[in-house]
DNA sequence: CACATTTCTTAACTTAAGTGAACGAATTAT
DNA sequence: ATAATTCGTTCACTTAAGTTAAGAAATGTG
Protein backbone atom coordinates (compact mmCIF):
# COMPACT_ATOMS: atom_id res chain seq x y z
CA UNK A 1 0.00 0.00 0.00
CA UNK A 2 2.63 2.31 0.80
CA UNK A 3 4.82 1.33 -2.08
CA UNK A 4 1.98 3.53 -4.53
CA UNK A 5 2.88 6.49 -2.38
CA UNK A 6 6.46 6.25 -2.14
CA UNK A 7 6.14 4.95 -6.37
CA UNK A 8 4.83 8.15 -6.99
CA UNK A 9 7.22 10.48 -4.81
CA UNK A 10 9.76 8.62 -6.49
CA UNK A 11 8.91 10.54 -9.69
CA UNK A 12 9.82 13.43 -8.07
CA UNK A 13 12.45 12.88 -5.71
CA UNK A 14 15.01 9.73 -4.01
CA UNK A 15 14.11 8.45 -0.82
CA UNK A 16 16.44 6.33 1.34
CA UNK A 17 14.93 4.00 3.63
CA UNK A 18 15.28 5.84 6.90
CA UNK A 19 13.20 8.43 5.63
CA UNK A 20 10.22 6.31 4.01
CA UNK A 21 10.03 5.02 7.89
CA UNK A 22 9.51 8.21 9.10
CA UNK A 23 6.88 8.74 6.91
CA UNK A 24 5.34 5.16 7.70
CA UNK A 25 5.60 5.83 11.44
CA UNK A 26 3.60 9.17 10.97
CA UNK A 27 0.45 6.74 10.29
CA UNK A 28 -1.35 8.79 7.80
CA UNK A 29 -2.49 5.63 5.70
CA UNK A 30 -6.74 5.53 5.93
CA UNK A 31 -9.04 2.79 4.89
CA UNK A 32 -12.78 5.10 4.23
CA UNK A 33 -15.60 3.78 2.91
CA UNK A 34 -18.02 5.26 0.34
CA UNK A 35 -20.06 8.00 1.23
CA UNK A 36 -18.00 9.35 4.25
CA UNK A 37 -17.19 12.85 4.27
CA UNK A 38 -13.78 14.13 5.05
CA UNK A 39 -14.93 18.28 4.99
CA UNK A 40 -18.22 19.97 5.45
CA UNK A 41 -18.72 23.68 4.45
CA UNK A 42 -17.65 25.82 7.19
CA UNK A 43 -15.36 23.95 8.84
CA UNK A 44 -12.13 24.50 9.62
CA UNK A 45 -9.42 21.73 9.04
CA UNK A 46 -5.89 21.53 7.86
CA UNK A 47 -6.21 18.36 5.90
CA UNK A 48 -4.38 17.48 3.06
CA UNK A 49 -5.48 14.17 0.95
CA UNK A 50 -3.56 12.08 -2.00
CA UNK A 51 -5.66 9.10 -3.03
CA UNK A 52 -3.98 5.86 -3.15
CA UNK A 53 -6.73 4.14 -4.19
CA UNK A 54 -10.73 4.72 -4.99
CA UNK A 55 -12.51 8.59 -5.61
CA UNK A 56 -13.32 11.60 -3.79
CA UNK A 57 -15.23 14.43 -4.73
CA UNK A 58 -15.42 18.28 -4.18
CA UNK A 59 -18.48 19.99 -4.01
CA UNK A 60 -20.65 22.37 -3.71
CA UNK A 61 -24.39 23.34 -1.68
CA UNK A 62 -25.99 25.94 -3.36
CA UNK A 63 -29.47 26.83 -2.79
CA UNK A 64 -29.80 23.24 -1.70
CA UNK A 65 -27.91 21.57 -4.61
CA UNK A 66 -25.48 20.23 -4.83
CA UNK A 67 -22.79 21.51 -7.47
CA UNK A 68 -19.44 19.09 -8.22
CA UNK A 69 -16.68 20.66 -9.37
CA UNK A 70 -14.02 18.14 -8.72
CA UNK A 71 -12.71 14.21 -8.41
CA UNK A 72 -9.69 13.41 -7.65
CA UNK A 73 -8.80 9.39 -8.34
CA UNK A 74 -5.18 7.51 -8.15
CA UNK A 75 -2.22 9.56 -6.99
CA UNK A 76 -4.42 13.05 -7.44
CA UNK A 77 -3.93 14.69 -4.59
CA UNK A 78 -6.32 17.74 -2.97
CA UNK A 79 -5.57 20.90 -0.07
CA UNK A 80 -8.62 22.46 0.58
CA UNK A 81 -8.77 25.92 0.29
CA UNK A 82 -9.28 26.21 3.60
CA UNK A 83 -6.01 24.53 4.95
CA UNK A 84 -4.31 27.26 3.12
CA UNK A 85 -6.43 30.13 3.82
CA UNK A 86 -7.24 29.47 7.21
CA UNK A 87 -11.00 29.94 6.66
CA UNK A 88 -13.84 27.45 7.20
CA UNK A 89 -14.02 25.40 4.08
CA UNK A 90 -16.70 26.89 1.24
CA UNK A 91 -17.10 23.13 -0.06
CA UNK A 92 -17.64 19.95 1.40
CA UNK A 93 -15.51 16.68 -0.05
CA UNK A 94 -16.40 13.26 0.74
CA UNK A 95 -15.53 9.50 -0.89
CA UNK A 96 -17.66 8.41 -3.35
CA UNK A 97 -15.93 5.04 -3.47
CA UNK A 98 -13.83 3.02 -0.60
CA UNK A 99 -10.89 4.76 -0.47
CA UNK A 100 -7.75 4.80 0.85
CA UNK A 101 -6.18 8.18 0.78
CA UNK A 102 -3.21 9.22 2.86
CA UNK A 103 -4.64 11.94 4.93
CA UNK A 104 -1.60 14.66 6.21
CA UNK A 105 -2.17 17.39 8.37
CA UNK A 106 -0.01 20.68 7.63
CA UNK A 107 2.00 20.46 10.89
CA UNK A 108 3.22 16.87 9.68
CA UNK A 109 4.07 18.81 6.44
CA UNK A 110 5.56 21.56 8.48
CA UNK A 111 7.47 18.66 10.17
CA UNK A 112 8.25 16.62 7.77
CA UNK A 113 10.01 19.55 5.38
CA UNK A 114 12.27 20.50 8.57
CA UNK A 115 13.40 17.31 8.63
CA UNK A 116 13.92 16.63 4.76
CA UNK A 117 14.16 19.33 2.67
CA UNK A 118 13.49 17.31 0.04
CA UNK A 119 10.24 17.46 0.46
CA UNK A 120 9.44 21.11 -0.04
CA UNK A 121 11.21 20.64 -3.21
CA UNK A 122 8.80 18.31 -4.28
CA UNK A 123 5.79 20.01 -2.70
CA UNK A 124 6.51 22.87 -5.24
CA UNK A 125 7.10 20.79 -8.27
CA UNK A 126 3.41 19.60 -7.52
CA UNK A 127 2.26 22.57 -6.96
CA UNK A 128 3.91 24.19 -10.63
CA UNK A 129 2.23 20.94 -12.27
CA UNK A 130 -1.17 21.46 -11.02
CA UNK A 131 -1.27 24.89 -11.69
CA UNK A 132 -0.22 24.62 -15.17
CA UNK A 133 -2.53 21.40 -15.53
CA UNK A 134 -5.57 23.23 -14.21
CA UNK A 135 -5.07 26.77 -16.07
CA UNK A 136 -4.92 24.25 -19.36
CA UNK A 137 -8.24 22.57 -18.11
CA UNK A 138 -9.93 26.15 -17.52
CA UNK A 139 -9.21 27.24 -20.74
CA UNK A 140 -10.65 24.25 -22.08
CA UNK A 141 -13.62 24.39 -20.35
CA UNK A 142 -14.00 28.14 -21.38
CA UNK A 143 -13.63 28.14 -24.90
CA UNK A 144 -15.86 25.01 -25.26
CA UNK A 145 -19.08 23.78 -25.07
CA UNK A 146 -21.23 21.35 -22.65
CA UNK A 147 -21.43 18.57 -25.74
CA UNK A 148 -17.46 19.40 -27.05
CA UNK A 149 -16.61 19.43 -23.08
CA UNK A 150 -18.46 15.43 -22.83
CA UNK A 151 -16.98 14.78 -25.82
CA UNK A 152 -13.48 16.06 -24.65
CA UNK A 153 -13.88 14.10 -20.98
CA UNK A 154 -14.76 10.94 -23.13
CA UNK A 155 -11.50 10.71 -23.77
CA UNK A 156 -9.31 12.21 -21.63
CA UNK A 157 -10.96 10.58 -18.35
CA UNK A 158 -12.68 7.65 -20.11
CA UNK A 159 -12.78 6.11 -15.91
CA UNK A 160 -14.30 8.93 -14.64
CA UNK A 161 -17.36 8.88 -16.89
CA UNK A 162 -17.75 5.19 -15.47
CA UNK A 163 -17.29 5.27 -11.86
CA UNK A 164 -19.11 8.88 -11.17
CA UNK A 165 -22.85 9.19 -11.04
CA UNK A 166 -24.49 11.34 -14.27
CA UNK A 167 -25.57 13.76 -11.70
CA UNK A 168 -22.30 14.46 -10.52
CA UNK A 169 -20.81 14.83 -13.62
CA UNK A 170 -23.51 17.03 -15.13
CA UNK A 171 -22.42 19.74 -12.66
CA UNK A 172 -18.78 18.91 -13.27
CA UNK A 173 -19.37 20.00 -16.74
CA UNK A 174 -21.45 22.87 -15.68
CA UNK A 175 -25.05 21.54 -17.05
CA UNK A 176 -27.41 19.85 -15.23
CA UNK A 177 -28.64 16.09 -15.36
CA UNK A 178 -30.94 16.02 -17.53
CA UNK A 179 -28.91 18.14 -20.17
CA UNK A 180 -26.43 15.82 -19.89
CA UNK A 181 -28.84 12.46 -20.22
CA UNK A 182 -30.08 14.65 -23.71
CA UNK A 183 -26.73 15.07 -24.81
CA UNK A 184 -25.44 11.79 -24.33
CA UNK A 185 -28.71 10.78 -26.06
CA UNK A 186 -27.76 12.89 -28.95
CA UNK A 187 -24.70 11.78 -29.57
CA UNK A 188 -25.42 8.46 -29.74
CA UNK A 189 -28.17 9.11 -32.34
CA UNK A 190 -25.00 11.31 -34.41
CA UNK A 191 -23.09 8.43 -34.71
CA UNK A 192 -24.86 6.47 -36.91
CA UNK B 1 8.76 52.16 -12.07
CA UNK B 2 11.20 49.73 -10.53
CA UNK B 3 9.43 50.65 -7.05
CA UNK B 4 6.27 49.13 -7.93
CA UNK B 5 8.07 45.98 -8.38
CA UNK B 6 10.08 46.03 -4.94
CA UNK B 7 6.91 47.16 -3.26
CA UNK B 8 5.33 44.11 -4.70
CA UNK B 9 7.86 41.75 -4.00
CA UNK B 10 8.36 43.17 -0.14
CA UNK B 11 4.51 41.61 1.11
CA UNK B 12 6.60 38.37 0.20
CA UNK B 13 9.98 38.72 0.99
CA UNK B 14 12.42 41.47 2.41
CA UNK B 15 15.05 42.99 -0.02
CA UNK B 16 18.36 44.57 0.55
CA UNK B 17 19.79 47.03 -1.93
CA UNK B 18 22.05 45.04 -2.90
CA UNK B 19 19.39 42.37 -3.65
CA UNK B 20 17.64 45.18 -5.63
CA UNK B 21 20.87 46.20 -7.51
CA UNK B 22 20.87 43.19 -8.96
CA UNK B 23 17.34 43.19 -9.90
CA UNK B 24 17.81 46.14 -11.71
CA UNK B 25 21.42 45.57 -13.57
CA UNK B 26 19.06 42.57 -15.27
CA UNK B 27 17.24 45.10 -17.27
CA UNK B 28 14.18 43.07 -17.38
CA UNK B 29 11.89 46.26 -17.42
CA UNK B 30 10.04 46.68 -21.06
CA UNK B 31 7.48 49.32 -22.16
CA UNK B 32 5.20 47.98 -24.39
CA UNK B 33 3.12 49.61 -27.69
CA UNK B 34 -0.71 48.43 -26.92
CA UNK B 35 -1.24 45.50 -29.57
CA UNK B 36 1.94 44.10 -29.42
CA UNK B 37 2.34 40.14 -29.65
CA UNK B 38 4.12 38.87 -27.10
CA UNK B 39 3.93 35.39 -27.41
CA UNK B 40 2.16 33.43 -30.55
CA UNK B 41 0.76 29.76 -30.91
CA UNK B 42 3.32 27.44 -31.85
CA UNK B 43 6.48 29.30 -30.68
CA UNK B 44 8.62 28.09 -27.79
CA UNK B 45 9.63 30.73 -25.14
CA UNK B 46 11.35 31.24 -21.32
CA UNK B 47 9.87 34.30 -20.63
CA UNK B 48 7.65 35.53 -17.76
CA UNK B 49 5.63 38.17 -17.59
CA UNK B 50 4.80 40.38 -14.52
CA UNK B 51 2.53 43.49 -15.41
CA UNK B 52 3.52 46.67 -13.81
CA UNK B 53 1.28 49.09 -15.71
CA UNK B 54 -1.29 47.97 -18.79
CA UNK B 55 -3.22 44.63 -19.63
CA UNK B 56 -2.00 41.78 -21.36
CA UNK B 57 -4.25 39.26 -22.55
CA UNK B 58 -3.93 35.53 -23.66
CA UNK B 59 -6.27 34.12 -26.20
CA UNK B 60 -5.99 30.90 -28.71
CA UNK B 61 -7.41 30.89 -32.34
CA UNK B 62 -9.87 28.08 -32.63
CA UNK B 63 -11.17 27.63 -36.30
CA UNK B 64 -10.11 31.06 -37.24
CA UNK B 65 -11.94 32.76 -34.10
CA UNK B 66 -10.15 34.10 -31.16
CA UNK B 67 -10.86 32.98 -27.85
CA UNK B 68 -9.82 34.91 -24.60
CA UNK B 69 -9.38 32.98 -22.00
CA UNK B 70 -7.66 35.54 -19.36
CA UNK B 71 -6.55 38.86 -18.42
CA UNK B 72 -3.44 39.94 -16.60
CA UNK B 73 -3.36 43.75 -15.54
CA UNK B 74 -1.67 45.40 -12.55
CA UNK B 75 0.78 43.75 -10.09
CA UNK B 76 -0.56 39.94 -12.16
CA UNK B 77 1.92 37.53 -13.44
CA UNK B 78 1.76 35.45 -16.29
CA UNK B 79 3.78 32.15 -16.82
CA UNK B 80 3.05 30.86 -20.06
CA UNK B 81 2.47 27.14 -20.59
CA UNK B 82 5.13 26.38 -22.78
CA UNK B 83 7.34 28.17 -20.74
CA UNK B 84 7.04 24.79 -17.87
CA UNK B 85 6.07 21.98 -20.53
CA UNK B 86 9.31 23.34 -22.74
CA UNK B 87 6.75 23.25 -25.83
CA UNK B 88 5.36 25.04 -28.52
CA UNK B 89 2.89 27.76 -27.19
CA UNK B 90 -0.58 26.53 -27.61
CA UNK B 91 -1.73 30.48 -27.46
CA UNK B 92 -1.08 34.21 -28.14
CA UNK B 93 -0.17 36.53 -25.54
CA UNK B 94 -0.66 40.27 -26.52
CA UNK B 95 -0.87 43.99 -24.73
CA UNK B 96 -4.25 45.60 -25.03
CA UNK B 97 -3.05 49.01 -23.25
CA UNK B 98 -0.17 50.73 -23.89
CA UNK B 99 1.89 48.78 -21.14
CA UNK B 100 4.97 48.15 -18.94
CA UNK B 101 5.75 44.93 -17.97
CA UNK B 102 8.80 42.90 -16.17
CA UNK B 103 9.51 40.05 -18.94
CA UNK B 104 12.33 37.57 -17.09
CA UNK B 105 13.86 34.68 -18.97
CA UNK B 106 13.70 31.80 -16.87
CA UNK B 107 17.39 31.65 -16.66
CA UNK B 108 17.59 34.56 -14.93
CA UNK B 109 15.17 33.23 -12.52
CA UNK B 110 17.90 30.22 -12.38
CA UNK B 111 20.68 32.68 -11.82
CA UNK B 112 18.59 35.10 -9.21
CA UNK B 113 17.52 31.66 -7.39
CA UNK B 114 21.10 30.71 -6.92
CA UNK B 115 22.13 34.19 -5.09
CA UNK B 116 19.10 34.72 -3.24
CA UNK B 117 17.12 31.09 -1.94
CA UNK B 118 14.81 33.89 -1.41
CA UNK B 119 13.46 33.96 -4.37
CA UNK B 120 12.36 30.41 -4.27
CA UNK B 121 10.45 30.90 -1.11
CA UNK B 122 8.77 33.99 -3.30
CA UNK B 123 7.70 32.35 -6.33
CA UNK B 124 6.74 29.15 -4.03
CA UNK B 125 4.47 31.36 -2.15
CA UNK B 126 3.19 32.84 -5.71
CA UNK B 127 2.35 29.90 -7.10
CA UNK B 128 0.43 28.10 -4.78
CA UNK B 129 -1.96 31.36 -4.08
CA UNK B 130 -2.21 31.52 -7.81
CA UNK B 131 -3.40 27.92 -7.75
CA UNK B 132 -5.96 28.45 -4.77
CA UNK B 133 -7.10 31.69 -6.29
CA UNK B 134 -7.24 29.83 -10.25
CA UNK B 135 -9.23 27.05 -8.24
CA UNK B 136 -12.18 28.88 -6.14
CA UNK B 137 -12.28 31.23 -10.03
CA UNK B 138 -13.23 27.94 -11.94
CA UNK B 139 -15.17 26.70 -9.45
CA UNK B 140 -17.45 29.78 -9.73
CA UNK B 141 -17.55 29.46 -13.49
CA UNK B 142 -18.79 26.07 -13.27
CA UNK B 143 -21.24 26.31 -10.99
CA UNK B 144 -23.16 29.76 -12.52
CA UNK B 145 -24.80 30.61 -15.30
CA UNK B 146 -23.25 33.41 -18.32
CA UNK B 147 -25.44 36.04 -16.76
CA UNK B 148 -24.31 35.53 -12.74
CA UNK B 149 -20.77 35.12 -14.25
CA UNK B 150 -21.27 38.87 -16.09
CA UNK B 151 -22.55 39.91 -12.77
CA UNK B 152 -19.62 38.40 -10.37
CA UNK B 153 -17.33 40.17 -12.64
CA UNK B 154 -18.96 43.69 -12.34
CA UNK B 155 -18.85 42.78 -8.84
CA UNK B 156 -14.93 42.21 -8.57
CA UNK B 157 -13.41 43.33 -11.59
CA UNK B 158 -15.47 46.24 -12.30
CA UNK B 159 -12.16 47.95 -14.15
CA UNK B 160 -12.06 44.79 -16.83
CA UNK B 161 -15.46 45.67 -17.82
CA UNK B 162 -14.70 49.45 -18.45
CA UNK B 163 -11.04 48.69 -20.22
CA UNK B 164 -11.36 45.27 -22.03
CA UNK B 165 -13.49 45.08 -25.46
CA UNK B 166 -16.95 43.40 -24.93
CA UNK B 167 -16.06 40.51 -27.86
CA UNK B 168 -12.87 39.93 -25.89
CA UNK B 169 -14.81 39.66 -22.75
CA UNK B 170 -17.18 37.52 -23.89
CA UNK B 171 -15.21 34.68 -24.21
CA UNK B 172 -13.52 35.10 -21.33
CA UNK B 173 -16.71 34.44 -20.25
CA UNK B 174 -17.67 32.30 -22.19
CA UNK B 175 -20.03 33.13 -24.84
CA UNK B 176 -20.32 35.15 -27.81
CA UNK B 177 -20.22 38.85 -28.38
CA UNK B 178 -23.72 38.92 -29.32
CA UNK B 179 -24.58 37.01 -26.64
CA UNK B 180 -23.17 39.40 -24.05
CA UNK B 181 -24.68 42.57 -25.80
CA UNK B 182 -28.38 40.69 -25.15
CA UNK B 183 -27.28 39.72 -21.59
CA UNK B 184 -26.51 43.83 -20.31
CA UNK B 185 -29.44 44.35 -22.64
CA UNK B 186 -31.95 41.97 -20.76
CA UNK B 187 -29.89 43.43 -17.26
CA UNK B 188 -30.53 46.50 -17.70
CA UNK B 189 -34.13 45.96 -18.41
CA UNK B 190 -34.31 43.62 -14.94
CA UNK B 191 -33.28 46.82 -13.16
CA UNK B 192 -36.38 48.58 -13.68
C1' DC C 1 -37.10 -10.12 0.13
C1' DA C 2 -39.77 -6.12 0.02
C1' DC C 3 -39.89 -1.33 0.70
C1' DA C 4 -38.01 3.22 0.38
C1' DT C 5 -34.93 6.24 -1.65
C1' DT C 6 -32.07 7.87 -5.01
C1' DT C 7 -30.76 8.11 -9.71
C1' DC C 8 -31.45 8.19 -14.65
C1' DT C 9 -34.16 9.03 -18.52
C1' DT C 10 -37.85 11.00 -21.23
C1' DA C 11 -41.06 14.53 -22.52
C1' DA C 12 -43.29 19.10 -23.04
C1' DC C 13 -42.48 23.66 -22.36
C1' DT C 14 -39.64 27.93 -21.29
C1' DT C 15 -35.65 30.55 -21.47
C1' DA C 16 -31.26 31.70 -23.06
C1' DA C 17 -27.36 31.09 -26.05
C1' DG C 18 -25.60 30.28 -31.02
C1' DT C 19 -25.91 31.95 -35.85
C1' DG C 20 -26.07 34.97 -39.75
C1' DA C 21 -26.93 39.36 -41.26
C1' DA C 22 -27.40 44.33 -41.11
C1' DC C 23 -26.23 48.86 -39.56
C1' DG C 24 -24.28 52.70 -37.11
C1' DA C 25 -20.41 54.00 -34.13
C1' DA C 26 -15.81 53.93 -33.03
C1' DT C 27 -11.16 53.11 -34.09
C1' DT C 28 -7.28 52.67 -37.09
C1' DA C 29 -4.81 53.29 -41.12
C1' DT C 30 -3.58 55.97 -45.18
C1' DA D 1 -9.37 64.27 -43.25
C1' DT D 2 -11.08 60.48 -45.37
C1' DA D 3 -11.42 55.81 -46.21
C1' DA D 4 -11.32 51.28 -44.31
C1' DT D 5 -11.73 48.21 -40.73
C1' DT D 6 -13.20 46.69 -36.59
C1' DC D 7 -16.56 46.76 -32.95
C1' DG D 8 -20.97 46.78 -30.57
C1' DT D 9 -25.74 46.28 -30.89
C1' DT D 10 -30.05 44.67 -32.71
C1' DC D 11 -33.06 41.37 -35.06
C1' DA D 12 -35.03 37.05 -36.69
C1' DC D 13 -34.31 32.45 -36.51
C1' DT D 14 -32.20 27.99 -34.81
C1' DT D 15 -30.40 25.13 -31.42
C1' DA D 16 -29.47 23.75 -26.93
C1' DA D 17 -29.86 24.19 -22.02
C1' DG D 18 -33.07 25.05 -17.81
C1' DT D 19 -37.43 23.62 -15.60
C1' DT D 20 -41.09 20.82 -14.05
C1' DA D 21 -43.00 16.56 -13.86
C1' DA D 22 -43.47 11.62 -14.34
C1' DG D 23 -42.04 7.04 -14.54
C1' DA D 24 -38.51 3.34 -14.84
C1' DA D 25 -34.23 1.51 -13.07
C1' DA D 26 -30.91 0.93 -9.72
C1' DT D 27 -29.43 1.13 -5.03
C1' DG D 28 -29.71 0.90 -0.24
C1' DT D 29 -32.17 -0.51 4.10
C1' DG D 30 -34.87 -2.92 7.44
Amino acid sequence: MQDILFNFMAKYISLTEEEKNVIISLDIFRSLKKGTVLLKEGQKSQDNYFVLKGCIRKYYIIDGEEKTTAFYTELEALTPHCVTSNMPSEYYVNCIEDSILVVADSSMGVEVNSKFPKFDIMCRMLSEELLAKQQIDFDEFKTSSPEQRYLNLLQKRPDLIQRVPQHQLASYLGIKPQSLSRLRARIVGKKS
